[in-house]
DNA sequence: CTTGAGCCATACGCCCGCGTATGGTTACAT
DNA sequence: ATGTAACCATACGCGGGCGTATGGCTCAAG
């Protein structure tokens, strides 16, 4: 049986890869719903007969783009950072990197806007949960413990997914250049602390002009 | 021609705005294509003669449902945050409010996922603009200057948003009770400096931390 | 009592996506 | 050359949502 030799040739046989691929690409344009077969095969210049051939059912699909989707994130993230040793940079690096690429997270935002399907819900939260982790990882290098890490990972990760959101929806409030350029440092300089040293509530002798910031959070 | 007096009264009998505040609930639910007729009416106990009464088309649902999303959204920032004069315990308020609540920020993410409709994105941007108009005043309130607000505002609206997202995609990742305070503080302590003095780089001498308090409400 | 408007039910045709059945074409092996 | 497996086309039935046509019920006005 020998493996279908499908390499870069000018084959135009169709692999499962290719499906899937589809799939990702439709579904970062209009949602979950876009991946139908039908469609997707006109879009692909075949018709069901094929894509029948290749999965049992439409779930199948799903389950292989999300795969796909999942294994090519992980790979991208560690891609990114690379094997930057301080964890200072290695934050900066990935939060600019995040926030330089537009494809990625609009599919990411496509994705997740199906939560309501289990398939979906269970990719979108392993995929989350690995970012956070990582990112929680690299608050603890710069010195913080646990619960702290938690919380400024939670910080910059929620900002950065913000700022995807608002890109997709309200692109004129995004700049870019410069002025982008600025906003980054301005994120960067504010969610990533040189040193826990920088943000822990020192309550003794602290920096001149440190307003002490009042309490301005009562419980219910 | 007499208008129908729809009244609060016990009719059982449906409005329109009955059917578009059905909407806004199936679409914070399941999306955009949850918001089908036949559906809503076996929702509301009738048929779609109901509807095509009271709707020529399913579009029009949609503009209903979407008027009314945009009404109260303004509505409710306006009374979160009531007659508060201080900017800096205005922002917080808003933050603090608007972190507070799921529903509204869970619709806002549904609704925005559908960004591909024409008509949703004209909602979406106003209300999203909206805010961050808000936003920015307060930011100039604080003494920021009006690149400075914008990029400030951004943040925190990016952040905000995030934690929605965050609360959907991985409600296990968003804590509750007093650690969300202790999160929430941080936030609030991060991304409200009390005066723009506590974050600009002093090039030249300024004042202590006087709030130059500017009226942030302007009408167009 | 009759009329008419408001409100809804029923029934129909249409489109479109899913899944299946089945047959056709290409390529490779023997 | 012939069988076989990979790959795809064609054709069908089904479900379900959209929109229309039309008829029934209710209530208030006259």
């Amino acid at each position: 049986m020998k493996a279908a030799a499908n390499g870069s040739d000018a084959k135009p046989n169709l692999t499962a890869e290719d499906w899937a691929r589809a799939a990702l690409e439709v579904m970062a344009a209009g949602g979950l719903d876009a991946v139908a077969v039908e469609p997707l095969a006109r879009r692909l210049g075949v018709t069901k007969g094929s894509f029948y051939w290749h999965f049992p059912n439409r779930e199948a699909l799903l389950r292989a783009a999300l795969e796909r989707w999942e294994r090519r994130e992980t790979e991208e993230v560690l891609a990114r950072v690379g094997d930057e040793p301080d964890p200072y940079a290695r934050i900066v690096k990935v939060f600019k990197e995040a926030n330089a690429g537009y494809r990625s997270g609009r599919l990411y935002l496509a994705i997740a806007a199906a939560e309501d399907n289990p398939l979906v819900r269970e990719f979108v939260q392993r995929v989350s949960e690995r970012r956070m982790q990582y990112l929680v990882q690299c608050y603890e290098a710069l010195g913080f413990d646990a619960t702290r890490a938690q919380h400024w990972a939670r910080f910059a990760y929620a900002t950065f997914m913000g700022n995807l959101q608002i890109r997709r929806d309200t692109p004129d409030l995004m700049p870019g250049g410069a002025p982008f350029n600025e906003y980054l440092k301005l994120m960067i300089k504010t969610l990533i602390p040189r040193s826990a040293a920088d943000v822990t509530p020192v309550v003794e002798e602290n920096h001149p002009h440190v307003v002490p910031l009042r309490r301005a959070t009562d419980g219910t």
